[in-house]
DNA sequence: CCTAACTCCTGCATGC
DNA sequence: TGCATGCAGGAGTTAG
């Protein structure tokens, strides 16, 4: 599921509904739900309280008040609810986050659900700013100290495709396969071409394009396919409808008219406009 | 240093 | 209806 407009639409939410609460108890009910290099586990939680919730491209902690972090990545199908303790459990349910304290009184859980298990939550260490799992991702590009004339540099040394480099957490993180496909399209660029062939307008006008249109997908909410992604309070996100190329196999280019395509390569799908991108 | 291939899962759509 | 196959928003590891 879920990219930096996701991510940031649940931390948004969560830093609205758990800011200031205390964690009475918490525990994990799937062996792969907890990253296996958690210091503690997550029952050792209980008795901390949340300070802040943070974000670097598509992870989000939680800072305590203790020299360790909460944090998650949601994977392709995790999501983080907020909800009434009596709330029924959910099917895929992974761990669970009991609160109390705090300005909103009747959401008092934090729920981790995850149907795939690709997502995990963990108990960390800082490494400086970030907790240590973080710490090898790049600054996504709605970070203050971003350095776009630095990722620029980065990219155009590289041989390989375009598409694999924008989907590279190392080199620019936050972007996933629908923005890396939804950038490529609004900046006319092919997703096969190699970093080293495009100039250094291109480069910047691609970057520019994949804010433009995540900063759009953070103002809808995030974009929802299906039951896979959801915001803190299980709500839906309307992106998916100011999709251009992303599953419009078949459909005309809004911007020409001519068949979208979809080619498979790196693992992937990639979806563009064989007239507007060459 | 880099890249490509493979892996971890569940559930849904599709085709025979 | 049943079964096999392919596909899905991610990222870490390994081999080369």
């Amino acid at each position: 599921m879920p990219e930096l407009p996701e991510v940031e639409t649940v931390r948004a939410g969560l830093a609205k509904y758990v800011t200031g609460k205390k964690i009475t108890s918490a525990q994990a009910f799937h062996p792969r739900a907890v990253k296996p290099s958690s210091i503690a586990p997550i029952t050792s939680l209980a008795g901390s309280r949340i300070k802040s919730v943070q974000r670097r491209g598509k992870f989000l902690w939680l800072t305590l008040d203790r020299p360790y972090a909460l944090v998650a990545h949601l994977g392709m199908s995790g999501q983080l609810l907020v909800t009434p303790t009596t709330t029924s459990p959910h099917k895929h349910m992974r761990a669970r986050f009991m609160l109390s304290g705090g300005l909103s009184r009747s959401n008092n859980e934090i729920r981790f659900v995850d149907q795939r298990t690709f997502g995990w939550v963990g108990v960390e260490e800082y490494a400086g700013d970030v907790p240590i799992s973080v710490a090898h991702i790049a600054l996504d590009p709605f970070e203050k100290e971003f350095d776009l004339a630095k990722v620029i540099n980065r990219i155009r040394k590289r041989k390989s495709a375009i598409k694999p480099t924008l989907l590279n957490q190392e080199i620019i993180s936050g972007i996933g396969n629908i923005y890396a496909d939804e950038a490529l399209w609004r900046a006319k660029i092919h997703p096969e071409i190699v970093c080293e062939d495009l100039s250094k307008a291109e480069v910047k006008r691609l970057i520019n394009c994949a804010i433009d249109v995540m900063q759009e997908a953070i103002l809808a909410g995030g974009t929802s396919f299906d039951e896979q992604y959801k915001n803190v309070n299980g709500e839906s996100g309307y992106f998916e409808r100011s999709l251009a190329v992303y599953g419009q196999e078949g459909e005309p280019c809004p911007r020409c008219g001519s068949a979208i395509a979809r080619i498979a390569f790196a693992n992937r799908s990639s979806h563009f406009c064989q007239r507007c991108q060459r």
